[in-house]
DNA sequence: CGGCATCCACACCGATACTG
DNA sequence: CAGTATCGGTGTGGATGCCG
């Protein structure tokens, strides 16, 4: 109860930093690519260059950053063999297989209401 | 059976036609922007000014163009009052409604892992 | 093969100002 | 109050080349 009583109140403060946090977390997974490489990964372990090939359009670069955001957030692991050529393989963690479920919602959702944002589209553009 | 079969195979091109749209509604929803107005409006139907107030760090230029956006998707439905001063309400749609749903989802999972996702920062970091 | 650095075009986004 | 237009700094993301 006297712990860090004097900085205004704290509780308020852990609030906001947790509120903050949260967002920052929305905005790295709130992304096109981030999404498609998770859905991409599912269960299955892939190299990098398997991931190139599975998202089409991707590019090297932009694999590689989204692959280390996620890999410090924790969402998927990266194991490295120490062979010539070198292979590299990424898999979702826990808390990534927990958000590709979400993901999949997601991916659902797309599927079954495609037909009616696509006339919704064609009468907004007349 | 006997439908436009003599175009290669229509059956692929519909496919492709329709993952390169879901491809596009994907980019469309994946962004921070688009998700935080939708959670925002929830259930109830806000002014502009409202929904401006409720997403904190919005600008007006980013709200109007993510709003018209959606309202072309068909997500979110648009309606005028015609007085003075002017009052324009928003609302989700069905489909609205059934996207918010799975991002509820991605918002709980954010709060789920909150810790996880900082200490592995944390760790990453060093 | 996978990763990193560099360069550069372009899209994004905020600020501002003007309309109905 | 809500919407549109314009301008300009900034960040994003593709292409390329070089390392281990």
């Amino acid at each position: 109860m006297v712990t860090k009583q004097f900085t205004g109140s704290p509780d308020e403060a852990d609030l906001r930093r947790a509120d903050s946090l949260a967002r920052e977390i929305f905005s790295d997974v709130a992304n096109k690519w981030a999404l498609l490489i998770i859905e991409a990964l599912g269960e299955q372990t892939l190299r990098f260059s398997e991931l190139r090939n599975e998202i089409e359009g991707i590019s090297h670069k932009m694999l590689t950053q989204n692959l280390r955001m996620l890999e410090r957030n924790g969402l998927v692991e990266r194991t490295v063999h120490p062979v010539v050529p070198p292979r590299v393989e990424y898999a979702l963690t826990e808390p990534g297989q927990a958000l590709r479920v979400t993901i999949d919602g997601l991916c659902d959702w797309t599927h079954r209401y495609l037909g009616h944002i696509e006339t919704s589209r064609h009468r907004f553009d007349a």
